[in-house]
RNA sequence: GCCCCCAUCGUCUAGUGGCCUAGGACGUCGCCCUUUCACGGCGGUAACACGGGUUCGAAUCCCGUUGGGGGUACCA
Protein backbone atom coordinates (compact mmCIF):
# COMPACT_ATOMS: atom_id res chain seq x y z
CA UNK A 1 0.00 0.00 0.00
CA UNK A 2 1.63 2.95 -1.32
CA UNK A 3 0.30 6.52 0.01
CA UNK A 4 0.45 9.71 -1.83
CA UNK A 5 -1.94 12.29 -2.61
CA UNK A 6 -2.05 15.76 -1.50
CA UNK A 7 -4.94 14.13 0.94
CA UNK A 8 -6.14 16.74 3.41
CA UNK A 9 -6.02 19.23 0.78
CA UNK A 10 -8.31 17.82 -1.86
CA UNK A 11 -11.22 19.75 -3.33
CA UNK A 12 -14.40 17.82 -5.19
CA UNK A 13 -12.83 19.34 -7.98
CA UNK A 14 -9.13 18.28 -7.77
CA UNK A 15 -10.21 14.83 -6.15
CA UNK A 16 -11.91 14.36 -9.00
CA UNK A 17 -9.27 15.28 -11.37
CA UNK A 18 -7.02 13.16 -9.70
CA UNK A 19 -9.58 9.95 -10.53
CA UNK A 20 -9.78 10.73 -14.03
CA UNK A 21 -6.31 11.65 -14.43
CA UNK A 22 -5.57 7.41 -12.59
CA UNK A 23 -8.55 6.77 -15.41
CA UNK A 24 -6.55 7.88 -18.01
CA UNK A 25 -3.10 6.63 -17.06
CA UNK A 26 -4.50 3.07 -16.77
CA UNK A 27 -3.70 2.72 -13.07
CA UNK A 28 -5.32 0.66 -10.45
CA UNK A 29 -6.27 2.63 -7.03
CA UNK A 30 -7.77 2.68 -4.15
CA UNK A 31 -9.92 5.26 -2.12
CA UNK A 32 -9.57 3.60 1.23
CA UNK A 33 -11.95 4.29 4.67
CA UNK A 34 -10.41 7.99 4.41
CA UNK A 35 -10.02 10.92 1.91
CA UNK A 36 -8.98 14.04 3.25
CA UNK A 37 -8.22 15.34 6.38
CA UNK A 38 -9.07 17.98 8.84
CA UNK A 39 -9.77 20.92 6.53
CA UNK A 40 -10.90 19.26 3.64
CA UNK A 41 -14.36 18.95 2.54
CA UNK A 42 -14.38 14.93 2.96
CA UNK A 43 -13.94 15.90 6.80
CA UNK A 44 -16.52 13.17 8.20
CA UNK A 45 -17.52 13.38 12.33
CA UNK A 46 -16.24 10.26 12.52
CA UNK A 47 -12.68 10.76 11.33
CA UNK A 48 -12.82 13.74 14.02
CA UNK A 49 -13.57 10.97 17.07
CA UNK A 50 -10.60 8.93 15.44
CA UNK A 51 -7.99 11.89 15.86
CA UNK A 52 -9.14 12.86 19.11
CA UNK A 53 -8.92 9.51 20.63
CA UNK A 54 -5.37 8.77 18.92
CA UNK A 55 -4.24 12.16 20.18
CA UNK A 56 -5.47 11.71 24.11
CA UNK A 57 -4.34 8.02 24.26
CA UNK A 58 -0.75 9.29 22.67
CA UNK A 59 -1.21 12.57 25.22
CA UNK A 60 -1.89 9.86 28.35
CA UNK A 61 1.19 7.50 27.58
CA UNK A 62 2.75 10.83 27.69
CA UNK A 63 4.09 11.14 24.15
CA UNK A 64 2.09 14.10 23.37
CA UNK A 65 2.33 17.36 26.07
CA UNK A 66 0.16 20.31 26.72
CA UNK A 67 1.89 23.18 24.86
CA UNK A 68 1.26 26.96 26.34
CA UNK A 69 4.00 28.90 24.52
CA UNK A 70 3.21 31.67 22.04
CA UNK A 71 5.75 32.00 19.14
CA UNK A 72 6.53 35.85 20.74
CA UNK A 73 7.05 34.30 24.27
CA UNK A 74 9.73 31.31 22.95
CA UNK A 75 11.47 34.21 20.84
CA UNK A 76 11.53 35.99 23.51
CA UNK A 77 13.24 33.33 25.50
CA UNK A 78 15.70 32.53 22.64
CA UNK A 79 16.48 36.49 22.90
CA UNK A 80 16.90 36.43 25.97
CA UNK A 81 19.81 33.61 26.36
CA UNK A 82 21.30 34.76 23.51
CA UNK A 83 20.30 32.16 20.56
CA UNK A 84 18.60 32.87 17.72
CA UNK A 85 15.50 33.72 17.54
CA UNK A 86 14.67 31.94 14.29
CA UNK A 87 15.31 28.82 15.82
CA UNK A 88 11.81 28.52 16.49
CA UNK A 89 9.84 26.69 19.32
CA UNK A 90 12.40 25.66 22.04
CA UNK A 91 10.55 23.31 23.98
CA UNK A 92 9.83 25.07 26.79
CA UNK A 93 6.46 23.32 27.51
CA UNK A 94 8.20 20.37 28.15
CA UNK A 95 9.07 21.23 31.30
CA UNK A 96 7.56 24.73 32.38
CA UNK A 97 7.35 26.52 35.60
CA UNK A 98 3.89 26.41 37.17
CA UNK A 99 3.60 29.99 37.07
CA UNK A 100 3.76 29.92 33.64
CA UNK A 101 1.53 27.79 33.24
CA UNK A 102 -0.99 29.13 35.30
CA UNK A 103 -0.69 32.94 33.97
CA UNK A 104 -1.22 31.01 30.60
CA UNK A 105 -4.77 29.12 32.04
CA UNK A 106 -5.82 32.25 33.83
CA UNK A 107 -5.75 34.52 30.67
CA UNK A 108 -7.55 31.22 29.21
CA UNK A 109 -5.31 30.64 26.76
CA UNK A 110 -5.81 26.69 25.58
CA UNK A 111 -2.66 24.11 25.17
CA UNK A 112 -1.86 23.13 22.04
CA UNK A 113 -0.59 19.56 21.93
CA UNK A 114 3.00 18.73 20.93
CA UNK A 115 4.81 15.44 20.00
CA UNK A 116 7.80 15.06 22.47
CA UNK A 117 10.80 14.35 19.79
CA UNK A 118 13.13 11.76 21.01
CA UNK A 119 16.37 13.60 22.18
CA UNK A 120 18.40 11.84 19.79
CA UNK A 121 19.89 11.54 16.29
CA UNK A 122 16.99 11.22 13.74
CA UNK A 123 18.19 8.69 11.21
CA UNK A 124 16.28 6.72 8.43
CA UNK A 125 16.77 4.62 5.32
CA UNK A 126 14.88 7.03 2.26
CA UNK A 127 13.89 5.04 -0.26
CA UNK A 128 15.76 6.77 -3.06
CA UNK A 129 18.98 8.76 -1.15
CA UNK A 130 19.50 6.18 1.19
CA UNK A 131 20.45 7.19 4.90
CA UNK A 132 19.17 10.51 6.07
CA UNK A 133 20.38 12.18 9.76
CA UNK A 134 18.63 15.22 11.14
CA UNK A 135 20.90 15.79 14.19
CA UNK A 136 19.66 15.70 17.87
CA UNK A 137 17.60 19.07 18.74
CA UNK A 138 16.72 20.47 15.20
CA UNK A 139 13.61 19.29 14.96
CA UNK A 140 11.33 21.06 17.51
CA UNK A 141 8.66 19.39 18.88
CA UNK A 142 5.95 19.87 16.01
CA UNK A 143 2.18 20.79 17.59
CA UNK A 144 -0.24 17.92 16.29
CA UNK A 145 -3.55 19.51 17.83
CA UNK A 146 -4.56 22.89 18.19
CA UNK A 147 -5.55 24.78 20.70
CA UNK A 148 -9.24 24.50 19.70
CA UNK A 149 -8.94 21.08 19.29
CA UNK A 150 -8.92 20.84 15.38
CA UNK A 151 -6.16 17.88 15.08
CA UNK A 152 -3.58 19.33 12.14
CA UNK A 153 -2.08 17.71 9.12
CA UNK A 154 1.01 16.30 11.28
CA UNK A 155 -1.28 14.32 13.19
CA UNK A 156 -3.62 12.99 10.71
CA UNK A 157 -1.73 12.02 7.54
CA UNK A 158 0.09 9.74 9.98
CA UNK A 159 -3.02 8.04 11.46
CA UNK A 160 -4.51 8.02 8.17
CA UNK A 161 -1.94 6.16 6.83
CA UNK A 162 -1.20 3.83 10.10
CA UNK A 163 -5.13 2.88 10.23
CA UNK A 164 -5.25 2.02 5.91
CA UNK A 165 -1.81 0.03 7.20
CA UNK A 166 -0.03 1.99 4.52
CA UNK A 167 3.69 0.41 3.49
CA UNK A 168 5.27 2.60 1.56
CA UNK A 169 5.08 6.48 1.51
CA UNK A 170 6.43 8.07 -1.72
CA UNK A 171 6.08 11.70 -2.29
CA UNK A 172 8.10 14.88 -2.99
CA UNK A 173 11.56 15.78 -1.62
CA UNK A 174 9.58 18.58 -0.40
CA UNK A 175 8.24 16.74 2.71
CA UNK A 176 11.67 15.34 3.23
CA UNK A 177 12.66 17.51 5.98
CA UNK A 178 9.34 16.17 8.02
CA UNK A 179 9.91 12.88 8.16
CA UNK A 180 12.03 12.78 11.19
CA UNK A 181 8.30 14.27 13.01
CA UNK A 182 6.30 11.70 11.36
CA UNK A 183 8.79 8.51 11.96
CA UNK A 184 8.79 9.88 15.72
CA UNK A 185 4.60 9.93 15.76
CA UNK A 186 4.15 6.63 14.14
CA UNK A 187 6.32 4.80 16.97
CA UNK A 188 4.46 6.85 19.48
CA UNK A 189 1.64 5.32 18.03
CA UNK A 190 2.52 2.07 17.50
CA UNK A 191 3.79 2.55 21.57
CA UNK A 192 0.03 2.62 22.03
CA UNK A 193 -1.33 0.16 19.62
CA UNK A 194 -2.07 2.41 17.03
CA UNK A 195 -0.55 1.10 13.49
CA UNK A 196 2.08 -1.35 13.14
CA UNK A 197 4.74 1.47 13.30
CA UNK A 198 6.96 3.06 10.59
CA UNK A 199 6.27 2.72 6.64
CA UNK A 200 9.14 2.93 4.27
CA UNK A 201 9.94 6.43 2.68
CA UNK A 202 11.33 7.28 -0.15
CA UNK A 203 11.39 10.98 -1.22
CA UNK A 204 11.07 11.81 -5.05
CA UNK A 205 12.87 14.66 -6.91
CA UNK A 206 11.22 17.66 -8.07
CA UNK A 207 10.50 18.40 -12.03
CA UNK A 208 10.81 22.01 -12.87
CA UNK A 209 9.54 23.87 -15.34
CA UNK A 210 11.42 26.12 -18.03
CA UNK A 211 13.82 27.58 -15.22
CA UNK A 212 15.24 25.57 -12.13
CA UNK A 213 11.73 26.16 -9.83
CA UNK A 214 9.88 23.79 -8.79
CA UNK A 215 6.57 23.15 -10.85
CA UNK A 216 3.76 24.56 -9.33
CA UNK A 217 0.24 23.02 -9.38
CA UNK A 218 -0.78 26.43 -11.86
CA UNK A 219 2.09 25.63 -14.26
CA UNK A 220 0.65 24.03 -17.46
CA UNK A 221 3.27 21.29 -17.87
CA UNK A 222 2.58 19.85 -14.29
CA UNK A 223 -1.01 18.97 -15.53
CA UNK A 224 -1.50 16.30 -16.94
CA UNK A 225 -5.13 17.24 -19.06
CA UNK A 226 -2.93 20.18 -20.89
CA UNK A 227 -0.47 17.30 -22.11
CA UNK A 228 -3.49 15.29 -23.05
CA UNK A 229 -5.47 17.84 -24.42
CA UNK A 230 -1.57 19.12 -26.58
CA UNK A 231 -2.10 15.88 -28.08
CA UNK A 232 -0.28 13.38 -25.98
CA UNK A 233 -0.75 9.68 -25.66
CA UNK A 234 -0.72 8.19 -22.06
CA UNK A 235 1.55 5.79 -23.10
CA UNK A 236 3.89 8.00 -24.11
CA UNK A 237 3.18 11.20 -21.17
CA UNK A 238 4.08 7.37 -18.46
CA UNK A 239 7.31 6.99 -20.41
CA UNK A 240 8.64 10.45 -20.49
CA UNK A 241 7.88 11.13 -16.99
CA UNK A 242 9.26 7.64 -16.47
CA UNK A 243 12.58 8.57 -17.97
CA UNK A 244 12.67 12.12 -15.38
CA UNK A 245 14.54 10.06 -12.88
CA UNK A 246 14.46 6.44 -14.13
CA UNK A 247 16.09 4.60 -16.88
CA UNK A 248 15.57 1.41 -17.85
CA UNK A 249 19.09 0.54 -19.31
CA UNK A 250 21.62 2.37 -21.39
CA UNK A 251 20.19 1.92 -24.53
CA UNK A 252 16.45 1.56 -23.79
CA UNK A 253 14.76 4.72 -23.70
CA UNK A 254 11.36 4.02 -25.27
CA UNK A 255 9.29 1.69 -23.31
CA UNK A 256 5.82 0.50 -22.32
CA UNK A 257 3.86 1.00 -19.49
CA UNK A 258 3.97 -2.89 -19.14
CA UNK A 259 7.88 -2.17 -19.57
CA UNK A 260 8.15 0.54 -16.79
CA UNK A 261 5.95 -1.97 -14.52
CA UNK A 262 8.36 -4.48 -14.75
CA UNK A 263 11.57 -2.99 -14.82
CA UNK A 264 10.75 -0.24 -12.18
CA UNK A 265 13.06 -0.27 -9.02
CA UNK A 266 12.48 2.52 -6.20
CA UNK A 267 16.00 2.21 -5.00
CA UNK A 268 17.28 3.15 -8.66
CA UNK A 269 15.26 6.49 -8.64
CA UNK A 270 17.27 9.67 -9.59
CA UNK A 271 17.41 11.90 -6.68
CA UNK A 272 18.04 14.67 -9.05
CA UNK A 273 15.94 17.11 -9.80
CA UNK A 274 15.23 17.58 -13.89
CA UNK A 275 13.80 19.91 -16.09
CA UNK A 276 10.72 19.11 -18.16
CA UNK A 277 11.99 19.17 -21.99
CA UNK A 278 8.84 19.42 -24.16
CA UNK A 279 11.39 18.60 -27.17
CA UNK A 280 12.53 15.48 -25.44
CA UNK A 281 8.85 14.70 -24.37
CA UNK A 282 7.55 14.92 -27.79
CA UNK A 283 9.81 12.76 -29.20
CA UNK A 284 8.96 10.35 -26.80
CA UNK A 285 5.72 10.39 -27.46
CA UNK A 286 5.57 10.46 -31.48
CA UNK A 287 7.78 7.14 -30.67
CA UNK A 288 4.51 5.87 -29.15
CA UNK A 289 2.19 6.86 -31.32
CA UNK A 290 4.32 5.06 -34.26
CA UNK A 291 4.06 2.35 -32.24
CA UNK A 292 -0.06 2.00 -32.45
CA UNK A 293 -1.49 -0.44 -34.37
CA UNK A 294 -4.18 1.74 -36.91
CA UNK A 295 -7.13 0.77 -35.79
CA UNK A 296 -6.32 2.11 -32.29
CA UNK A 297 -4.84 4.79 -33.25
CA UNK A 298 -7.75 5.86 -35.37
CA UNK A 299 -9.76 5.79 -32.79
CA UNK A 300 -7.82 7.65 -30.83
CA UNK A 301 -7.86 10.27 -33.42
CA UNK A 302 -11.74 10.53 -33.30
CA UNK A 303 -11.72 12.41 -29.46
CA UNK A 304 -9.15 15.02 -31.01
CA UNK A 305 -10.69 15.48 -34.45
CA UNK A 306 -14.05 16.06 -32.34
CA UNK A 307 -12.67 19.13 -30.08
CA UNK A 308 -10.43 20.33 -33.13
CA UNK A 309 -14.33 20.85 -34.73
CA UNK A 310 -13.70 18.20 -37.70
CA UNK A 311 -16.31 15.33 -36.21
CA UNK A 312 -19.17 16.04 -34.89
CA UNK A 313 -20.07 15.15 -31.23
CA UNK A 314 -21.92 11.70 -32.47
CA UNK A 315 -19.80 11.19 -35.69
CA UNK A 316 -21.77 9.77 -39.26
CA UNK A 317 -20.40 5.83 -40.15
CA UNK A 318 -19.57 7.54 -43.18
CA UNK A 319 -17.11 10.20 -41.21
CA UNK A 320 -15.67 7.68 -38.89
CA UNK A 321 -14.86 5.52 -42.48
CA UNK A 322 -13.01 8.55 -43.49
CA UNK A 323 -11.09 8.28 -40.07
CA UNK A 324 -10.15 4.86 -40.63
CA UNK A 325 -9.15 5.44 -44.11
CA UNK A 326 -7.18 8.67 -43.39
CA UNK A 327 -5.50 7.91 -40.33
CA UNK A 328 -2.69 6.03 -41.66
CA UNK A 329 -1.85 8.53 -43.88
CA UNK A 330 -0.55 10.41 -40.83
CA UNK A 331 0.54 8.14 -38.32
CA UNK A 332 4.04 7.95 -38.85
CA UNK A 333 4.06 11.96 -39.19
CA UNK A 334 2.55 13.32 -36.40
CA UNK A 335 4.60 13.56 -32.95
CA UNK A 336 1.70 15.10 -31.40
CA UNK A 337 -2.30 13.68 -32.18
CA UNK A 338 -3.55 17.60 -33.05
CA UNK A 339 -0.39 17.18 -35.65
CA UNK A 340 -2.78 14.72 -37.64
CA UNK A 341 -6.20 16.46 -36.53
CA UNK A 342 -4.13 20.01 -38.61
CA UNK A 343 -3.07 17.50 -41.84
CA UNK A 344 -6.21 15.74 -41.77
CA UNK A 345 -8.61 19.10 -41.16
CA UNK A 346 -8.56 19.63 -44.98
CA UNK A 347 -10.62 16.65 -45.66
CA UNK A 348 -13.68 17.18 -43.29
CA UNK A 349 -14.54 21.20 -43.78
CA UNK A 350 -16.82 21.67 -46.57
CA UNK A 351 -15.83 23.78 -49.31
CA UNK A 352 -17.35 26.96 -48.15
CA UNK A 353 -15.08 27.08 -45.23
CA UNK A 354 -12.16 25.74 -46.97
CA UNK A 355 -9.52 27.77 -46.76
CA UNK A 356 -5.67 28.50 -48.11
CA UNK A 357 -3.16 28.89 -46.38
CA UNK A 358 -1.91 32.42 -47.76
CA UNK A 359 1.98 31.50 -47.16
CA UNK A 360 1.47 28.44 -49.27
CA UNK A 361 -0.63 29.91 -51.34
CA UNK A 362 1.79 32.75 -52.86
CA UNK A 363 4.59 30.69 -52.44
CA UNK A 364 2.48 28.11 -55.65
CA UNK A 365 -0.53 29.39 -56.73
CA UNK A 366 1.15 31.45 -59.18
CA UNK A 367 1.43 32.18 -62.92
CA UNK A 368 3.50 28.72 -63.71
CA UNK A 369 0.72 26.74 -61.82
CA UNK A 370 -1.85 28.00 -64.25
CA UNK A 371 -0.80 25.30 -66.88
CA UNK A 372 -0.33 22.70 -63.92
CA UNK A 373 -3.73 23.24 -62.80
CA UNK A 374 -5.30 23.06 -66.15
CA UNK A 375 -3.38 19.88 -67.18
CA UNK A 376 -4.41 18.03 -64.20
CA UNK A 377 -8.04 19.12 -64.23
CA UNK A 378 -8.13 17.70 -67.64
CA UNK A 379 -6.68 14.44 -66.77
CA UNK A 380 -8.50 13.37 -63.63
CA UNK A 381 -11.71 14.78 -65.26
CA UNK A 382 -10.82 11.30 -67.36
CA UNK A 383 -9.67 9.21 -65.49
CA UNK A 384 -13.10 6.25 -64.83
CA UNK A 385 -11.78 5.26 -61.36
CA UNK A 386 -10.52 7.99 -58.96
CA UNK A 387 -7.52 6.09 -57.02
CA UNK A 388 -4.49 6.73 -55.57
CA UNK A 389 -2.85 4.58 -58.30
CA UNK A 390 -4.67 5.70 -61.06
CA UNK A 391 -4.16 9.36 -59.84
CA UNK A 392 -0.67 8.52 -59.48
CA UNK A 393 -0.13 7.29 -62.87
CA UNK A 394 -1.56 10.28 -64.90
CA UNK A 395 -0.21 12.79 -63.00
CA UNK A 396 3.01 11.74 -63.81
CA UNK A 397 2.04 11.30 -67.17
CA UNK A 398 0.43 14.44 -67.83
CA UNK A 399 2.34 16.41 -65.73
CA UNK A 400 5.95 15.34 -65.41
CA UNK A 401 6.47 14.16 -68.90
CA UNK A 402 3.47 16.00 -70.55
CA UNK A 403 4.74 19.19 -69.14
CA UNK A 404 8.69 18.18 -68.38
CA UNK A 405 8.33 18.91 -65.09
CA UNK A 406 10.26 18.15 -61.66
CA UNK A 407 8.11 16.06 -59.37
CA UNK A 408 8.35 19.00 -56.31
CA UNK A 409 7.62 22.21 -58.81
CA UNK A 410 4.54 20.04 -60.24
CA UNK A 411 3.12 18.48 -57.32
CA UNK A 412 3.34 21.60 -55.05
CA UNK A 413 0.17 23.78 -56.54
CA UNK A 414 -1.66 20.67 -56.54
CA UNK A 415 -0.55 19.81 -52.43
CA UNK A 416 -1.63 24.04 -51.62
CA UNK A 417 -5.24 23.42 -53.99
CA UNK A 418 -6.27 20.38 -52.36
CA UNK A 419 -5.41 20.58 -48.74
CA UNK A 420 -4.38 24.32 -48.71
CA UNK A 421 -1.27 23.81 -47.15
CA UNK A 422 2.41 22.92 -48.24
CA UNK A 423 2.49 20.66 -45.87
CA UNK A 424 0.14 17.56 -46.17
CA UNK A 425 -0.28 13.78 -45.61
CA UNK A 426 1.05 12.21 -49.48
CA UNK A 427 -0.82 13.64 -52.05
CA UNK A 428 -2.79 10.92 -54.60
CA UNK A 429 -4.28 9.24 -51.22
CA UNK A 430 -5.14 12.61 -50.27
CA UNK A 431 -6.88 13.24 -53.29
CA UNK A 432 -8.53 9.53 -53.20
CA UNK A 433 -9.98 10.17 -50.06
CA UNK A 434 -10.95 13.90 -50.69
CA UNK A 435 -13.00 12.38 -53.75
CA UNK A 436 -13.36 13.49 -57.22
CA UNK A 437 -16.00 15.72 -56.58
CA UNK A 438 -14.49 18.29 -53.87
CA UNK A 439 -10.47 17.49 -55.66
CA UNK A 440 -12.32 19.24 -58.91
CA UNK A 441 -13.89 22.10 -57.27
CA UNK A 442 -11.27 22.76 -55.17
CA UNK A 443 -8.44 22.70 -58.16
CA UNK A 444 -10.61 24.90 -60.40
CA UNK A 445 -10.93 27.45 -57.53
CA UNK A 446 -7.27 27.52 -57.25
CA UNK A 447 -6.73 27.90 -60.86
CA UNK A 448 -8.82 31.14 -60.61
CA UNK A 449 -6.31 32.01 -57.55
CA UNK A 450 -3.29 31.51 -59.82
CA UNK A 451 -4.61 33.24 -62.73
CA UNK A 452 -5.74 36.06 -60.76
CA UNK A 453 -2.49 36.83 -59.27
CA UNK A 454 -0.31 36.43 -62.60
CA UNK A 455 -2.71 38.78 -64.36
C1' G B 1 20.27 32.32 10.57
C1' C B 2 19.56 26.96 11.35
C1' C B 3 18.47 22.00 9.18
C1' C B 4 18.08 18.76 4.91
C1' C B 5 18.69 17.36 -0.27
C1' C B 6 21.30 17.75 -4.97
C1' A B 7 25.82 18.48 -8.45
C1' U B 8 28.22 13.91 -15.62
C1' C B 9 27.11 17.08 -22.70
C1' G B 10 22.12 22.78 -23.69
C1' U B 11 18.31 18.86 -21.47
C1' C B 12 17.17 13.71 -19.37
C1' U B 13 20.46 10.11 -18.14
C1' A B 14 24.38 5.39 -18.18
C1' G B 15 28.22 4.94 -14.88
C1' U B 16 28.42 1.82 -7.59
C1' G B 17 37.48 2.20 -8.02
C1' G B 18 40.55 -0.17 -13.42
C1' C B 19 35.83 -2.18 -19.07
C1' C B 20 35.72 5.67 -19.54
C1' U B 21 40.87 9.18 -24.47
C1' A B 22 33.01 8.86 -20.28
C1' G B 23 27.98 5.48 -23.44
C1' G B 24 22.69 6.49 -25.01
C1' A B 25 18.45 9.65 -25.99
C1' C B 26 16.37 14.57 -27.08
C1' G B 27 18.15 19.19 -29.09
C1' U B 28 21.45 21.32 -32.48
C1' C B 29 24.69 21.35 -37.13
C1' G B 30 25.96 18.91 -41.95
C1' C B 31 24.92 15.18 -45.62
C1' C B 32 21.73 11.20 -47.90
C1' C B 33 16.68 9.51 -49.01
C1' U B 34 12.22 12.22 -50.68
C1' U B 35 6.11 14.97 -54.81
C1' U B 36 5.32 18.52 -49.33
C1' C B 37 5.77 17.42 -44.14
C1' A B 38 7.49 13.61 -41.52
C1' C B 39 9.94 8.72 -40.95
C1' G B 40 14.54 6.62 -41.81
C1' G B 41 20.06 6.42 -42.64
C1' C B 42 25.14 8.47 -41.99
C1' G B 43 28.33 11.89 -39.64
C1' G B 44 29.64 16.16 -36.38
C1' U B 45 28.99 19.20 -31.78
C1' A B 46 28.96 18.97 -26.54
C1' A B 47 29.86 17.05 -19.88
C1' C B 48 32.44 14.35 -14.95
C1' A B 49 31.33 22.38 -10.76
C1' C B 50 36.08 23.64 -7.97
C1' G B 51 39.97 22.36 -4.33
C1' G B 52 42.12 18.94 -1.20
C1' G B 53 42.69 13.97 0.39
C1' U B 54 42.39 8.10 0.30
C1' U B 55 44.41 4.62 -3.49
C1' C B 56 49.09 1.53 -7.70
C1' G B 57 44.58 3.68 -9.95
C1' A B 58 38.78 8.08 -8.91
C1' A B 59 33.29 10.58 -12.69
C1' U B 60 32.91 6.73 -8.95
C1' C B 61 35.09 6.81 -1.72
C1' C B 62 36.11 10.99 2.21
C1' C B 63 36.51 16.29 3.55
C1' G B 64 35.95 21.28 2.26
C1' U B 65 34.37 25.24 -1.12
C1' U B 66 31.05 27.07 -4.56
C1' G B 67 26.45 26.78 -6.82
C1' G B 68 21.26 25.20 -7.06
C1' G B 69 16.84 23.49 -4.55
C1' G B 70 13.76 22.53 -0.29
C1' G B 71 12.24 23.06 4.81
C1' U B 72 11.94 25.99 9.06
C1' A B 73 3.26 27.74 11.09
C1' C B 74 -2.00 26.51 16.16
C1' C B 75 -0.87 25.63 6.40
C1' A B 76 -1.10 21.28 3.79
Amino acid sequence: RIEDTDHARNTEESYAALIDSMQWLGLDWDEGPLVGGPNGPYRQSERGEIYADVAGRLLAAGHLYESYSTVEQATERHLAAGRDPKLGYDNYDRDPAASFVAAAKSEGRPAVLRLRMPDEDHTFTDLVRGSITFPAGSVPDPVMVRGNKDPLYTLVNPVDDALMGITHVLRGEDLLPSTPRQIALYRAMRDIGVGSGVPEFGHMPFVTGAGNRKLSKRDPESSLFHHRDAGFIREGIVNYLALLGFSIGEHTDVFSPAELVAAFDIHRVSSNPARFDVKKAEAINSAHIRLLAPADFADRLVPYLQAAGSLSAVPTVEDLSLVTAAAPLVQERSNLMVDATKMLAFLFVDQAAFTLDPNSATKTLNASAVPVLEAAIGALAELDEFDAAKIESTLKTTLIDGLALKPRVAFASLRVAATGSTVSPPLYESLELLGREKTMIRLTAALAVARESSS
